[in-house]
RNA sequence: GGUCGCUUAGCUCAGCUGGGAGAGCAUCUGCCUUACAAGCAGGAGGUCAUUGGUUCGAUCCCAAUAGCGACCACCA
């Protein structure tokens, strides 16, 4: 054998996967081709945050857009998959104010230029982690292009939509009641917003109606703190109970201030007494009924959330105290009608877990209506789909009821607002960089909107902004924009995919992306969400250092179907493993019995590079078997991948590899190979060698390592790197039907013979004669009769026009319009006693030889557990006592 | 409360818009056979959650029920 086609003996991952991924970058596959006549094809990546890690999240995201433009790139689009970070403002921010807190500082003391040093120090140092990890994946991305949400360029891209939208009118600074974390003292999205169920009570408090000595209305609150700056009272409009109190007015207690008792719906009559205080400045939904009904917004609370001065006795209290306090005064005057416990759901930060208290304040906000009908319209209109598309109906919910957007944080890291103020008259200045002097009273004291955006406004950006937007005449932005496949999980659909679809539409006049690919989440093996606090998490890195990327890959997609959620089985990972191994051994297997390499490139030139069509005079039945099932391969590979049916792709290729082409055709080609004629040697190579580097072609997307790595070690026709090869020819034509057909019939028969064999209680590699009754397959029986023949299912293969022809005695095999039959005689051979106690008496011996052998093999007593060992054991011991015992019959025979 | 999804072999899941019930793992039976014991050949194992409907025919379409899960809203 030629040493360029010599495989490592034993499969080892972490022989060349590192190895193969330096090598790629290298030669820059990476990168589009040069080539503009391509048809592009476009992957933003969903950029990680900079100083996160990979999860299995991330395993799963990426592999599948690897898997599309790998795929891509081979069925000849100019591909760009485009990789970068995102700067997660509150995430990190957190990390790095708990980085100094420990080292004793806090952010105030830095002050902004010294925190945001800090901040890029840590993101320095722990950013590109994440990247680093994708490499090992196996992720093909143009890292040449990777950006950073808060690089140059992408800065630039902000202002100017900021400036833009605020030209436009659709964005405005406004008083809005916004979620407050009262820890990380910022305005945080509903998205950042959990909730937690925590016990607590309901407290019943009775007001009293104006005018009268013993009439109340009773309120149920579990917040009876806010109670200072209620209102109004109000009830629903349907309530019976209190339609005559609706109009009338009652006595806040403490208070002794006259507040009116309101009608409202959205106070719902079941739930306490039917009756709500309002206190708008400290709730959701009281703050939208104080806007309805034109109620005061009394803030209760001073800005660190402590007590204000409404009740010179509360001053300054924690909340806490406050609380019970107000409830022992309640007591005390007789307001409070009882408590009683209740469990209900207290917002939380996502990132810091303390309370959220919603809050009224000054912020920016995006204008959403006209641009969420927009992102809508271009869905409901196909222009972008969804995959799978239940998934169109949630984004279809969340702008049909779209709030406007808050996009400004009290946070320092991030994308400063764009906006700046006259200290002397107030006027607000929107622009990329602070004016000189005020336009309207001329003073030069201007200061900067302290606030910045919401890390979502940049990423809002992310598919144009990446290839050199605002500048609509960037090589990348022409070339590449829109894209093509967004992938992402279903979990940021509204906060991340819608505002790319409104952003998109707004600033580039098209869809960002054509598909939306949806996939869901990446569970433990009993079910569970991966999470840190579980420490159920697995990381997947450790299972690239046991299993290798391969594996891993495959795993994840076999078997999936999009949308749905994927519990990770460990045992799966078994199953990528052994394939991966199986298809080295078969690779071991061509290489080492290839026949001369230029005569086999010769031949395989002329018939599949050059013509691209078979030429049958070359091609035995069973050749033309696998190649007919091949094509049939590619066509439906093909397909599955257009249709993103990853899953169903990879598990065909998987079936056709292994269960037809390692498991079949090889056998059925043995025979060939060991041929002392040349010229079979060279047909049966050439099509061994055709057929199993185009399989890896197909399986190139999934499994790029080890698929590369063996390719190279095959003869190849043009590139002899896999990765930038071409897919293989899609045909909607199969010219071997009918010998595929006749194939399939063969299949059976041996497995029908097998089984009458075992059945019989003869050795399942016994030759027979096989009496076929046929009138049209007889050339296909007679091409077909080497393998069944020299792979013993056969010695002599007779074919007959009638059954009469066939002895009575014959056992007969039926496998659909093909009738067989066996000589019964050719079954049970009923030889004299002596040659059978001789027969039993080698089989005995070769037992012996057989369990010593075995019991010697590291490979099975590694492998299987103790008790298998013993009982290996313990039959080599009874054989060795049958021998004696055949042996002494023998001899008495003697 | 609104929306969506799931229920198929012991386990984990496929089943691509109505006709064959499938894969991997586990299990059982035979196997050292010169690519592979990380393997080969074979077997067992399912009323496709339940009940109705549409149809010549339903795992698949429709309706209802039950269990599980997710998302959104709300939780005074």
């Amino acid at each position: 054998m030629n040493e360029k086609h010599k495989l490592a003996d034993k499969f080892n991952p972490k022989d060349f996967e590192d190895k193969l991924y330096e090598e790629w970058e290298s030669k820059g596959f990476f990168k589009p081709s040069d080539d503009k006549t391509k048809e592009p094809y476009c992957i933003m990546m969903p950029p990680p945050n900079v100083t996160g890690k990979l999860h299995m999240g991330h395993a799963l995201d990426d592999t599948i857009q690897d898997v599309l433009i790998r795929y891509k790139r081979m069925r000849g689009y100019r591909t760009l998959w485009l990789p970068g970070t995102d700067h997660a403002a509150i995430s990190t921010e957190m990390k790095v104010v708990q980085k100094l807190k420990a080292e004793g500082k806090s952010k105030e003391e830095l002050g902004r230029e010294g925190f945001l040093d800090e901040a890029w120090a840590w993101t320095k140092e722990y950013g590109g982690i994440i990247q680093k990890q994708q490499r090992k994946l196996g992720c093909s991305c143009d890292w040449e292009r990777n950006r950073f949400t808060l690089d140059e360029g992408m800065s630039d891209a902000v202002l100017e939509q900021f400036i833009k939208l605020y030209n436009k009118g659709l964005i405005y600074k406004g008083k809005r009641m916004v979620n407050w974390c009262t820890s990380c003292n910022t305005s945080i999205s509903d998205a950042e917003v959990e909730y937690k169920e925590e016990p607590s009570h309901l407290w019943h408090i009775r007001y009293k109606i104006t005018g009268t000595e013993d009439q109340y209305i009773e309120v149920a609150t579990t917040r009876p703190e806010t109670m200072l700056g209620d209102t109004a009272v109000a009830v629903h409009p349907d309530d019976e109970r209190y339609k005559d109190l609706v109009g009338k007015t009652c006595i806040l207690p403490i208070m002794n201030k006259e507040i009116p008792i309101i009608a409202d719906d959205f106070v719902e009559m079941e739930f306490g007494t039917g009756c709500v205080k309002i206190t708008p400045a400290h709730d959701m939904n009281d703050y939208q009924a104080g806007l309805r009904h034109n109620l005061e917004f009394i803030e209760v609370f001073d800005k660190d959330f402590k007590m204000g001065d409404l009740v010179p006795e509360y001053k300054g209290m924690e909340l806490k105290e406050a609380r019970q306090k107000i409830v022992e005064k309640l007591e005390e005057i007789g307001a409070l009608v009882n408590t009683e416990d209740y469990t209900h759901n207290v917002a939380k930060c996502e990132r810091c877990k303390n309370t959220i208290e919603p809050k009224v304040s000054e912020q920016w906000f995006v204008s959403m209506k006209d641009l969420a009908k927009r992102a809508a319209d271009s869905v409901r209109n196909g222009e972008t789909k969804f995959v799978p598309q239940r998934y169109e109906k949630q984004y279809f919910h969340w702008l049909d009821n779209i709030q406007d957007w808050c996009i400004s944080r009290q946070l320092w890291w991030g994308h400063r607002i764009p906006a700046y103020y006259c200290e002397k008259c107030g006027e607000i200045h929107v622009a990329k960089e602070m004016p000189e002097k005020c336009t309207k009273c001329g003073s030069t004291k201007l200061v900067q909107d302290p606030d910045t955006l919401d890390t979502w406004f940049s990423s809002a950006l992310w598919p144009f902004s990446t290839l050199g937007w605002p500048n609509e005449e960037s090589e990348d932005y022409k070339d590449f924009y829109p894209t093509q496949t967004l992938v992402t999980g279903f979990d940021i659909i509204t906060f991340w995919i819608s505002r790319m679809m409104t952003q998109g539409l707004e600033f580039t006049n098209q869809v960002p992306f054509k598909d939306v690919l949806v996939h869901g989440i990446v569970r433990d093996n009993q079910g569970r969400k991966m999470s840190k606090t579980l420490g159920n998490g697995i990381d997947p890195l450790d299972v690239i250092d046991q299993y290798g990327t391969d594996s891993l890959r495959f795993s994840l997609l076999s078997g999936t179907t999009m949308g749905n959620d994927i519990r990770f089985m460990p045992e799966k990972l078994d199953q990528a493993a052994n394939f991966a191994n199986k298809i080295w051994n078969a690779a071991k297997f061509i290489t080492m019995n290839l026949a001369d390499d230029e005569k086999v490139r010769e031949f395989c030139y002329e018939v599949y590079e050059k013509e691209h069509k078979y030429n049958p005079e070359r091609l035995r039945i069973e050749d033309k078997w696998i190649l007919n099932k091949f094509d049939k391969l590619v066509q439906e590979v093909s397909k599955n991948l257009d249709n993103y049916d990853l899953g169903i792709a990879v598990d065909k290729i998987y079936g056709f590899m292994w269960n037809e082409f390692c498991d079949w055709y090889i056998e059925m080609v043995k025979p060939r190979i060991y041929s002392e004629d040349e010229a079979t040697r060279v047909a049966v190579s050439d099509i061994l060698n055709h057929v199993f580097s185009s399989s890896l072609k197909l399986l190139h997307p999934f499994m790029p390592f080890v698929t590369s790595e063996i390719y190279s070690k095959l003869i190849c026709f043009g590139t002899e790197d896999l990765m930038v090869s071409n897919w293989p020819t899609i045909r909607d034509e199969f010219v071997f039907d009918k010998e595929e057909a006749t194939v399939e019939k063969l299949k059976k028969l041996i497995v029908e013979i097998r089984n009458i064999r075992t059945k019989m209680n003869v050795h399942p590699a016994k030759k027979s004669k096989l009496m076929i009754v046929s009138n049209d397959i007889e050339k296909e029986i007679k091409e077909a009769e080497e393998f069944l023949t020299k792979l013993g299912f056969a010695n002599e293969i007779i074919i007959v026009k009638d059954e009469s022809e066939v002895p009575q005695n014959a056992v007969s095999i039926v496998v659909d319009d093909l009738k067989v039959f066996i000589p019964f005689e050719e079954l049970v051979d009923i030889e004299e006693e002596i040659k059978r106690l001789e027969g039993e008496k080698t089989k005995l011996e070769a037992e012996v030889l057989r369990g010593e052998k075995m019991l010697s093999n590291p490979g099975f007593v590694n492998k299987a557990p103790e008790a298998k060992v013993n009982e290996e054991k313990a039959k080599l011991e009874n054989y060795k006592q049958m021998l004696k015992t055949v042996e002494e019959r023998l001899a008495s025979l003697k």
